[in-house]
DNA sequence: AATATTTTTTAGACTAATCTAAATTTTATA
DNA sequence: TATAAAATTTAGATTAGTCTAAAAAATATT
């Protein structure tokens, strides 16, 4: 059984590895869990005994088997919430991630898989991100950042990398949502800023903006 | 902004002071948390100093109105968690209240009024308690013991006072459930068992099971 | 390669919530 | 009403998770 805590860290840990290289540094999770990293250091061994980390002094830590499938566990209930949030609760993309916060921590596989069963098996969230099932599997479509879209290739937003409330709420004036059809009309040379059609709109977005949307070619 | 345990605290003092008389003694509280007296006095005075309960020692202590507000919408939360497990996902009235315990601590409350919403705004949990609103106000209709219902006269199962599983399973066993209508037929005077017809069919009830059923006459 | 910088760990301390054991107060009983 | 029993509180200890400050190791720079 694990705390509030370790399951933080836990999945701290599963998201740092996806986008880095296996290893995880100590600074990263105390960045990401907002604790200093005496306090990381301290938690990197109670996991490891608790064999959810290999951990070796001053190499970081890696998941292992178990630790993936706790971490997966927890993503797992957190991007049902999310879906469930905004398919029935009128929560809007940008407003569901504290609370999943919360949610994801609640222990009851009964509650986790009717939850699943009454959204009907969605295999992503509300940011395109995709939903472990039951046996902690998730294949995610092979996705493209928008900055790699060819010109004038049709595209069609799947997803986005940075889900702060603030990018999805840009992302919403400018209409641009989870399957809004994108096309590149013509890229800046000079500052990398991008024309897109975006549905039935054509506007500018900048190479940053860019660079945090998913797109299925 | 309380703890999970000061919470837990606050619910449970609500409780015992709605059987009881006002003021909450040491050991009860002891009881239901699962805790030794010590630690309940140690929380008696930290409640205090928030100016959630008014506590003299040896004199047990009883809400204030902020405590009474706090433990309400915490009642509230749980109230309308077990109505959504039970509604729409599946759950049976005697499997919801452990992770009602769980839910009733999530902090938003955009959550709490969109699933009231969704719920169609209900005005009593699985097991015929009442949800207070958003306002923390709610009725409960006049509704009696099932042992002091007269011979003859037509009664509905509204609640039940009891909410242990093994309660709950043994009336599902008999088909009693909330909305059953009820006859007593017959008392008998040497240990106050009752003949009663429930629903469709009669049946023999032990006295301590009577004393568990709320009726509406 | 030697030194400076950054990262990580250790050591020791703090807080919230709990415990046990002993002391005190209240309540019940003879 | 004096004494016994029960309830409550105090004192001191423990655990999980955190912190700061200092020490140690790894990495980067000259």
């Amino acid at each position: 059984m694990q705390t509030l805590s370790t399951e933080n860290y836990l999945k701290a840990i599963y998201h740092a590895s996806q986008s880095a290289s296996g290893t995880v540094a100590t600074t990263s999770i105390a960045n990401k869990i907002g604790a200093k990293p005496s306090s990381v250091t301290d938690m990197f061994k109670k996991l490891s005994e608790q064999k959810f980390v290999k951990y070796e002094k001053y190499q970081g830590v890696s998941l292992t088997n178990e630790g993936v499938k706790t971490a997966l566990r927890i993503v797992r209930k957190h991007r049902l919430w999310e879906s469930f949030l905004v398919s029935h609760l009128n929560f809007n993309w940008d407003e569901v991630h504290q609370v999943a916060e919360q949610l994801e921590h609640i222990q009851s596989e009964k509650l986790t898989n009717e939850l699943e069963r009454f959204l009907d098996y969605p295999t992503h969230d509300p940011h395109g991100d995709p939903i472990p099932n039951r046996a902690l599997f998730m294949k995610s479509y092979n996705k493209i950042l928008l900055t790699e879209l060819p010109l004038n290739k049709e595209g069609v937003c799947v997803g986005v990398k940075d889900n702060s409330s603030d990018f999805l709420r840009y992302l919403d004036r400018r209409q641009i949502g989870i399957g809004t059809p994108i096309l590149v009309l013509h890229r800046e040379d000079f500052d990398q800023s991008l024309h897109i059609q975006a549905g039935n709109s054509t506007l500018m977005i900048t190479q940053k903006t860019a660079e945090n949307i998913y797109i299925k070619p």
